[in-house]
DNA sequence: ATACACCCTGGAGTTTACTCTAAGTCAATA
DNA sequence: TATTGACTTAGAGTAAACTCCAGGGTGTAT
């Protein structure tokens, strides 16, 4: 698969690609005899996995450190467990941030509705939360 | 309250608050005679909204026109009540790329799992999902 | 064989959201 | 009143994660 069918597979740009691999996010790619990546099935599943947490914002450098270990090899298992975990851990701690945010709109959206029909809000509707 | 015990309250330095209200994350803060701020109720309700909604990285420019349009009247309530609706959306948009990151993770977390105790890991194990 | 789209690398530039610095002011204490 | 520590502004600097660019190579359709 060409770069570009990778990119247009995960919408992401060929540029970013690119700069996985070079930073490590990802392992290298094959390539073919003139030097174009050629990307493998498990070259794909690479891709997939970094989009995916890099979409819930896990740091570059917790990738690069995890794609490290494995290159490594059998006795880093344990080590990427562990940083699994601690990533879980990371990802559940922002989305509690989420929840907040979403509880704080909920709150100002359903005073809002109110006050657009009656036309007035206090100050209170607008900053009170819970 | 002074700027330092507002930090301590929530955690941010004081360079953070003077930030948020120099390009209007925040409406302008109380000040002393000499020029101190000195952070009423409301400015910290204030405070602790922009905090919240950034922590679910909510960008500054669309709180920055939440409180352009608050400032500039009831006749923008239709409009905020809009930019909240846009907000709540796009949170949950992003909630969901936290779940579909958990939903991965806990897959691989349960391979390695089993590999740590086995001392097998098959490819398949670190990258399939679901 | 030549045009054309696509690919390559190395390195510089950009964006967002702070974060720090310099040079000075304010306010409480000794 | 002098020191000390916290506060002020304007503006420059920084970190993370891309994003863009120049200059050149690849590959395939005409």
């Amino acid at each position: 698969m060409t770069i570009k069918e990778v990119c247009e597979k995960y919408n992401v740009t060929a540029d970013t690609l690119r700069y996985y691999e070079r930073v490590g996010v990802i392992p290298e790619v094959r390539r073919t005899a003139g030097g174009i990546r050629d990307y493998s099935e498990e070259d794909i599943k690479w891709v997939e996995t970094a989009i995916c947490f890099r979409s819930a914002r896990m740091p570059i450098d917790l990738l690069i450190e995890y794609v490290r270990l494995y290159r490594k090899g059998d006795d880093t298992l344990r080590d990427r467990l562990e940083l699994l975990i601690e990533a879980k851990k990371h990802i559940l701690d922002e989305r509690k941030k989420y929840d907040d945010a979403l509880a704080k709109l909920d709150y100002k959206i359903s005073k809002y509705d109110e006050a657009v029909k009656t036309g007035v809000l206090k100050w209170d509707d607008d900053n009170g939360c819970k």
